[in-house]
DNA sequence: GCTCCTGCCTGCCGTTACGTGAGAGTCAAC
DNA sequence: GTTGACTCTCACGTAACGGCAGGCAGGAGC
């Protein structure tokens, strides 16, 4: 089968330009022309543009996909897995933004000011380390805070003064609970962190046991957590912390 | 808390040029300046930067960055959620590579050949609905693939020689099976299952029952898969089919 | 006071991967 | 046999910087 520079530009998602440049420049030069010289592809081209166009996307200059492709070492299975490995280290990489961003996204809602360092942390110096589990540790799942999103950003004015009357009301009830002396492992505590959940569940996302468990130890492992806490009444980050942990034990 | 470039370049993983480019088209412009010229730039200025920064990474044009950020109608919480919104798009299509990556080498594992439009199904006119939930169940989980690449990319001669000649054997004695009258659910037939899978556990990745069962549907749905099986021996396909999921059932 | 080193400044030209016409020939169809 | 869609080859324009030149700024050490 031969295709014009029309068609392979449809079928690729391309320009007509790109396809010229990249005849230019030899990186796909067609296997024949016409005898009026309109440029002939045929099936090796498309296969050979299929491997550019996948290069292209991971960020390569075209340059060095030339070098890459006409590498005689390399058959396709062998680009087939480099573009696979390649892929996901950027699948990976976009999903360090995505947390960073969720993240972002909890401490605004907390009032929480970011330093410096943890704006640019996926930037620069990326410490794969470090995120590698731990971010995806730290919000149970992402499909979680896109459902949150989705749900969020509908909300109007009202919503938004509901939602913070409903939490004003539950804070003052677990404040005075403890206050009133009540063990973090009593039935009301207990109700109160339940209560936290569906709140999250109703406004948010679907908060499972186990996600509230994750957020109660993030809310004592970060220092600026707790204070958000703590500002609230001293020693509430640790009860509604313990509180959280019994409640969902005793759900199990 | 002020800065200078190249504090600022080096905490952001920037270049100092690229600061130098900002402030010169109005991108980002320091708060103040020294006495002898030097660029100040303070905490507003690195949130603005921190913004910038994730909007270029989701590739808009720096022209539309300004647009974007100056916009008086946008707070913080917007931003965020809507660099979240882009980021969890710019996800699924690197996943729906993946996704196409894998396709294409599970196709040439089997010699299949990829019609033009498959080959640029990704790039091209991408249809959303479609791949939206086919491609999550076409391979089950990605994990498993990236697993499997990242075992197979160490394979020498020998030991594809050798997968090789295990296939075969099991594909002898499978067809073998099948010309004896066995029906595909007897027990010789689910073991022949199960050795499929064991097979694929040991070479490639961890195959559960469920991702076993969604490759046998792909064998009977994409006709080329079913050839594949067909021409090792007639009714070969379905079959298997039917082998796997009545062990897959036996198992559960 | 002088030197040295590092960091910062402002031009200004180079580069990559095309976009965007201009002007002209080509091809299938009506 | 002319229209309209498609193609060709220059050729200049662009975005987002990279990289270098030539020249101050400022603190450290002598």
């Amino acid at each position: 089968m031969a295709y014009t520079v029309g068609q392979v530009a449809k079928v690729a998602g391309v320009t007509v330009r790109t396809l010229h440049h990249y005849d230019e420049i030899g990186l796909l030069s067609p296997s024949g022309r016409t005898s009026a010289g309109y440029r002939r592809y045929d099936d090796a081209d498309l296969q050979r543009l299929q491997l550019v166009l996948y290069y292209r996307e991971l960020g390569f200059p075209l340059e060095e996909i030339t070098a890459i492709i006409d590498d005689p070492a390399a058959d396709p299975a062998a680009h087939l897995r480099r573009q696979h490995e390649l892929l996901t280290v950027r699948l990976k990489r976009l999903q360090e933004m995505v947390t960073a961003i969720e993240f972002a996204m909890e401490a605004t809602k907390m009032n929480i000011q970011l330093t410096p360092e943890e704006r640019f942390e996926v930037f620069g110096d990326f410490s794969p380390e470090e995120h590698e589990a731990e971010a995806e540790q730290r919000w149970g799942d992402t499909d979680a805070y896109r459902e949150s999103n989705r749900r969020a950003s509908r909300y109007g004015k009202e919503d938004w003064l509901r939602i913070r009357a409903e939490n004003e009301d539950w804070g003052r009830r677990i404040v005075a609970l403890m206050a009133a002396g009540a063990p973090a492992d009593s039935a009301e505590a207990m109700e109160l962190a339940e209560e936290h959940r569906q709140l999250i569940c109703r406004w948010f996302y679907e908060c499972s046991y186990e996600m509230q468990t994750g957020l109660a130890d993030m809310y004592l492992a970060d220092e600026r957590f707790t204070a958000h806490y703590e500002n609230i009444a001293e020693g509430l980050a640790a009860y509604l912390h313990e509180a959280i942990h019994a409640n969902a034990i005793s759900r199990a």
